[in-house]
DNA sequence: GCTTGACCTTGACATAGTGTCAAGGTTGAA
DNA sequence: TTCAACCTTGACACTATGTCAAGGTCAAGC
């Protein structure tokens, strides 16, 4: 049963060896099985639940909806629509991060339009950055 | 010369008494005085200071940038040129985060548009997560 | 059989920014 | 004097990841 230890799963995954180590102490992901001499050894469908973890790591959830994400993937008798909320509510956190990035962006914006450059020490980024209202 | 203690400062600064120390100990802001029991000291002109780190913080600068901004602050002999990239370099970073973030919004928003919710077990999000293409 | 290099193990420490908790000293007012 | 509210330092927590060190293992070549 093709079983590989853990550069390979690492490489094939694209998770990286100490993240293995990592989420096998945090409990997100069962202890791989180990050889005689100590080394963890990864199944093909770890290597896919790996896969699964790095996709839904580069989405932005958080450590702990994966680990609900992948309880949802191993279970048969899931309702579809608890993963539609997990991914809703996720959804949600990243539109509000979103408006808190545009809102910095369009406050940046306006203060460096405002800044001639140059030699001149007058500098109204500073200024407005003493005076300005938080969003 | 009304002196402040930890707690007035953090009140009127808009920063916790903890990251007044935490500033102190990683010299983005000088020690500051103590009283004959031990106590911290803030002047009307710390304060000012502190409100400004708390605005910069508000516009997503890291510490180290936040420090660059102070010394240019207390510089008289400053270039504005030197305030100005500090912030289009940032504005920069937040630029591509904004990408990163759009660009998740977007494959999860499609995700969900795809799964019909309910109690069926069968969900297009999680097959997707396990299919999909890093972006 | 021994050496060597690549790989694996665990554990500790680091990052950034903030919170919390504990054990103890200080201050001001009743 | 006592009590509450404040201050002190230090330690530990979080998230997600990297790095480093000291040591064991495996496979290949001599």
């Amino acid at each position: 049963m093709s079983m590989i230890n853990i550069g390979e799963a690492a490489r094939q995954s694209g998770v990286s060896a100490k993240m293995l180590r990592h989420y096998e102490q945090i409990g997100l992901i069962e202890p791989a099985t180990r050889s005689d001499s100590g080394y963890r050894l990864y199944t093909p469908a770890a290597i896919s639940t790996l896969i699964f973890i790095r996709h839904a790591r580069d989405l932005g959830f958080s450590t702990a909806q994966i680990s609900d994400l992948l309880h949802l993937r191993n279970d048969p008798q899931r309702a579809s629509s608890v993963v539609k909320s997990v991914a809703e509510d996720h959804l949600q956190e990243l539109h509000e991060q979103q408006q808190r990035l545009t809102q910095m962006i369009s406050m940046l914006q306006e203060m460096i339009s405002q800044c001639p450059g140059g030699n001149n020490p007058d500098c109204a980024i500073l200024k407005k950055i003493d005076s300005m209202e938080a969003s």
